[in-house]
Parts: C-alpha cells; structure tokens; sequence
DNA sequence: AAAGCAGACAACCGCGGGCTT
DNA sequence: GAAGCCCGCGGTTGTCTGCTT
C-alpha cells in the first residue's frame, strides 16, 4: 500500500519550535486532549506536521516530563533495561515515567555508550560487547554500572555526570519571548510561564490535564477537575534551580492546564492524590539510596504500569536462578561509572 | 579573541504495526 | 482480505553550546 506522506511538505516549517507555536499546541492539547494529530495542524493553523506537534508534545510539553540530570538510580536502570531489552527505547521509557524515549536514547547515545567504550578499552580490552546477542544491548551488559546485590535490583551506580543541560533556559520574560528566531529550548516550567498571563483571563475552573496511564501501560493525557487551592508553585521561585529531582516539576506541569470547563468532583480527588502520590514517591526515590527504588516505583505505579511488577519478577529471576544469564553476568562485572 | 572541535539535545525521517473501512 | 490511514518507534541528522587550542 502506498503510504502518503504525513504532511505536505511544502509549507510545513521545519526546526526548533518557537514559544508561540508551544502556546498554540498546548492550547490546542488543553483543549481537544492529545491525539488526533492528524488535525492538530490544520485546526490549530501550525505550519507542523502531525508528527512534529506529537513529538513536540510528547518529548517536551507534556507535563510530568523530568528533564536533565540523569540521576545514578536512572542510569542504573537505563544500563539495566537496556541490557534485558535492547535499543527499546520507549519500553525503557514506560519504566522511567518522567523521562521520554528521545530523551533516554539520547542519553544513552551521548553519555553512557561512551562510558561503555572507555570501560572496553581501558579495563577489558579483551571483552567484546558483539559477543551479546544484538538484541540484547549488550554493551550495557558488559559495563552495567550496577553493584549486584541480593535482590538483583539495580542497587548503586557512581556517575559524576550531573551537570545541568545547558539547554534548559528558562524564558522568562517578554523580551525573551518575543525573540523567537534564537534558539529555543522551552519546558513545561517556561511554557507554564509564558501561559501564565493566558490562564490568568480565563475563568477559574481549573480543570487540570495530566497524565496517566491506561490499562495496557501506555500513557494517556487525560482532563481532570482541580480545586483551586490545589496548585501549584509560585511560578518563578526557582527559577535557577536546576535540581531537576524537583518532585514539583510535576505540579507546574499540571499548573500549565488550568482552567478549563467541566471536571466532576471525583476526578479532583483522583488528580489531587495522583499528584500528592507522585510527589511522595519523587522524594522518596531521590533521598534514599536506590536499593529499593524499583520496588517504590512498582507500587506507586501499580495502577499506572501493571507491566513493571512482571518485569521486575523476570529481573528477579534472572538474577537470582544464577544460571549464566545476561543479567547475572553483567552484574559479576566491575562497576565502571 | 577567534577558530575549531566535541558534546549534548531537539527534531526529522522512514518504517512497521494496528485499526478502520 | 486488501487498502487506506494514523500513530508510535528507532535511527539519524541538524544545530546550538561550551571547551580547547
């Protein structure tokens, strides 16, 4: 069957995203709920293709998105993943929630293959990452940053690499703004901020858009009601902080969807405690040592990726038959990070 | 101070799968 | 069952930034 382009090609702007166009498709988004891409670009008047409003949406506007600073429980578990699943990367994303594919290929292409290539030359000369199975991602395999532990869960994991994106720029003001032929690296923190004066003129519904997850583990954007006094943070009170382990990143990402109609009570509470559950687990997962992080993550999101707890029975499996599997030879490895 | 280089990340492209007609 | 369509994924490229020389 032949396949139709997905957008025309002529007229359709190309690069990086300027922050009028985010207002338009968040608004859009706000509005109609993520989806139907196909039409994003002809009702919102975007000279986009479809792909590009979802890849922009998905890989930047949605809100719950961590970006940056790749914590050593991550990277632990991007090694981990990597390793039992391959170059899956949306995969490894349903068990990293805040963190999009891109986002993890992108860092596993950039930061931890060349940690992987300096360990194979500098430590195991000898070692050949081909010697996996292809599928497998080996190379994670071979220099799995994880200490083994009793559990087989990823326990500790040493990176220096903690330097904030130097992407992460927040425009915050009108001049910035207005100066959108420079590069541009919005997030939901300098989206939320840029709307802030749009979310002011419209009524107080506060209905909120947030993301959950449906039945079969992917994510959903979904319109919920909120109470008023449920939101959020003081816009820019942080505006330098680059600790990005910010559990309220998640809360300004919710703030950027005020104010919307409709929105029945019960949906409040569900978005209320869906929040306050993140939050706690964000904390949790950033104050302790990550020796149990996969376990937390397991039960926070028990209704929002019923496939982790399998997964991390095959993890323990693995681990603990000992019989020459991937993971156990990967976690007799040196850690090298 | 300027040029070159490498790193980092956003965005694009093409393909495959699944759903609908 | 075939065709059309849409969405999502993974690989790759383009561009900006920061560092080094």
């Amino acid at each position: 069957m032949g396949r139709p382009p997905c957008c025309d090609k002529d007229g359709v702007k190309k690069g990086p995203w300027t922050p009028e166009e985010d207002i338009v498709l968040v608004s859009y988004i706000q509005e109609h709920g993520p989806g139907n891409w196909r039409s994003v670009p002809t009702n919102t008047g975007l000279l986009r293709c479809s792909k590009s409003c979802r890849l922009r949406w998905t890989n930047y506007l949605r809100p719950g998105i961590k970006r940056g600073n790749f914590t050593p429980h991550e990277e632990g578990m991007i090694i981990h993943l990597q390793a039992l699943l391959g170059n899956k990367w949306a995969a490894i994303a349903s068990y990293l929630p805040q963190r999009t594919d891109n986002d993890i290929k992108n860092y596993w292409n950039t930061h931890l293959k060349k940690k992987l290539n300096r360990y194979q030359t500098a430590e195991q000369p000898h070692h050949h990452f081909n010697s996996y199975p292809s599928n497998t991602g080996v190379a994670a395999a071979a220099a799995s940053s994880t200490t083994s532990s009793s559990n087989g869960v990823i326990t500790c994991v040493r990176n220096n690499n903690n330097s904030p994106s130097p992407l992460l720029h927040a425009t915050t003001n009108s001049s910035s703004l207005s100066a959108s032929s420079c590069y541009y690296a919005s997030s939901t923190e300098n989206i939320s901020r840029l709307l802030e004066g749009w979310m002011r003129a419209s009524p107080k519904t506060n209905n909120k858009l947030i993301r959950r997850s449906s039945e079969h583990g992917s994510c959903e954007d979904v319109v919920v009601g909120m109470e008023d006094d449920a939101v959020v943070e003081e816009p820019n009170k942080d505006d330098n902080d680059d600790d990005d382990d910010d559990p309220l990143m998640f809360k300004e990402g919710i703030s950027l969807y005020g104010n919307m109609d409709g929105g029945s009570s019960h949906d409040m509470m569900w978005a209320k405690a869906t929040s306050e559950c993140f939050d706690k687990e964000m904390m949790k997962q950033d104050n302790e040592d990550g020796n149990e992080s996969i376990h937390q993550q397991d039960h926070s999101n028990s209704n929002n990726n019923p496939p982790f707890s399998i997964f991390e029975k095959w993890l323990l499996e693995e681990s603990s038959h000992g019989g020459g599997g991937q993971v156990e030879e990967m976690m007799q490895l040196s850690p090298i990070f």
